[in-house]
RNA sequence: GUGAACGUAGCUCAGUCGGUAGAGCACUGGAUUGUGGCUCCAGCGGUCGCGGGUUCGAAUCCCGUCGUUCACCCCA
């Protein structure tokens, strides 16, 4: 025998039952989106791998360990997409968005692609909604793509959910702050471990992740990049959390948030999600006032986020469970004897002609065999169709819930059932 | 990339001290005449992840490998 294939590691198939929430969520979040403003934007799976090496930025675990990158028959270099935020800003350069009026609203719901070993709630292809909005640097729209994920967090019923904030800074303070850091660090070099070592030479931010106690207990004397930051990104922290305020938006602080992709200033943000366990974040972003330019674009603030739709969907099925669950057919056409079952198969055409979810038996079940995949398919009538109904031009009608049959002409029947999927939509 | 636990039927699992496999669910049929859900009976279904080693004999012990899960790293 032929040896077995798998879904790749880290992937998974969707099956049918696992459908309705789904498309319940993403139903969800498409009206969010569209009711704060947001334009749907697709854009290739992959995308050349320079967007993103320039894009997220060379130091990022992202680029340098986590991209599924080949070589096409032309020789160029590839990547499927890990993040969307660099694809939207290339989006936005290549089609000249600039001239419409800003800020350009984006959101999307993309497949994303990273090598990295699974664990719960994290994936090799995992699915995220995000909004970007380019071209203001207007601190209501950090507030506004905050309040947009907020809203569909709520509207979707996941509890339990923690807003996380802190800014980066800009080109101007950052470097500032990064020095001064870095001397920090230095200074206490002694009783940091060897990661945060590399992490002082390399991306000094990083350092506050760690969770080496030893480090830790340094990090909670270490200079707070909310300190530092000069009198622009003060005030623009100043409003983001004013307007927060505004929404009815609870926020903690968080000067440790540092996020993964280099191209983030000001406002950083993270919701947690206490059900989780370890990969406790559902969705994050920030602020990305330099990023348009370093993938050759004019010079354009923006700021969006990215939330993961597998975690929101885990995060729900631990905290709710009155999820919508899949329909089953509303009629099942059932065939008494053989010589009926051709009658039963232009029923059901009829009956899908109209609008109506309707099944029958393809197995040569017995009545009764059909008589019980249609209660187990969940299906609200029972058409029969015997000798009987057949010579009179009738069907019996069987209401599955309360068990009562009638004995009606066949166009009545399929009437009644006709309205009743009317009513169900 | 690192560490730990686990891989037995479609699913959830049992399998003692090594003696070539079981249950429940699901699926199919049946319990006299043309009727589902409850119950009962029967049937279908397994290269014990894969490869090697030890042994008279391996699902069981050992090594490797692949996969899953959890965690680190990082992220959604």
């Amino acid at each position: 025998m032929a040896e077995k294939i798998t879904a790749p590691k880290g992937t998974y198939d969707i099956l049918p039952d696992q459908q309705a929430v789904r498309r319940w969520v993403v139903a969800c979040a498409e009206d969010v989106f569209q009711r704060y403003g947001y334009g749907r934007l697709d854009t290739p799976i992959f995308e050349e791998t320079a967007l993103f090496a320039r894009g997220v930025g060379e130091s990022t675990d992202i680029v340098r360990k986590e991209m599924y990158t080949f070589t096409d028959l032309g020789g160029r270099s590839m990547t499927l997409r890990p993040e969307g935020t660099a694809p939207a800003a290339r989006a936005y350069v290549e089609h000249g968005m600039r001239t419409l009026p800003q800020p350009v609203k984006l959101w999307y719901h993309w497949p994303m692609f990273r090598y990295e070993s699974p664990q719960s709630g994290r994936y090799r292809q995992h699915y995220q909604f995000g909004v970007e909005a380019f071209g203001s640097t207007s601190p209501a729209l950090d507030a506004e793509a905050i309040g947009v994920l907020a809203a569909l967090y709520r509207e979707i019923g996941l509890a339990q959910v923690e807003l996380r904030i802190n800014s980066m800074g800009c080109r101007q303070c950052r470097p500032t702050y990064s020095d001064e850091l870095r001397a920090f660090l230095i200074d206490h070099r002694a009783d940091l471990c060897t990661e945060c070592h590399e992490r002082t030479r390399l991306n000094p931010l990083r350092t506050f992740d760690c969770k080496v106690p030893g480090c830790v207990r340094v990090m909670e004397s270490a200079p707070r990049f909310t300190e530092y930051l000069c009198e622009n990104c003060e005030g623009h922290h100043t409003v983001v959390r004013d307007h927060l305020v505004v929404q009815g938006i609870e926020y903690v602080e968080d000067h440790r948030l540092v996020r993964g992709m280099d191209y983030y200033t000001r406002t950083t943000f993270e919701f947690q999600s206490a059900v989780l366990g370890a990969q406790s974040g559902v969705g994050g972003g920030g602020r990305y006032d330099d990023l348009v330019e370093s993938i050759g674009g004019p010079p354009t603030p923006g700021v969006g986020f990215g939330t993961g739709v597998e975690r929101i969907l885990l995060a729900l099925s631990r905290s709710r469970d009155d999820l919508p669950g899949t329909r089953g057919p509303l009629a099942y056409v059932v065939a008494v004897n053989d010589s009926a079952r051709r009658e039963a198969f232009a029923l059901v055409h009829e009956l899908r002609s109209r609008g109506v979810a309707a099944e029958l038996d393809y197995a040569s079940r017995s009545l009764k065999g059909q008589m019980k995949q249609a209660g187990k398919g969940g299906a609200r009538f029972a058409l029969i169709l015997g000798d009987e109904e057949t010579a009179a031009g009738e069907v019996t009608l069987k209401d599955m819930a309360t068990g009562e049959e009638r004995r009606l002409p066949r166009t009545e029947a399929t009437e009644v059932v006709v309205k009743a999927e009317v009513s169900a939509e």
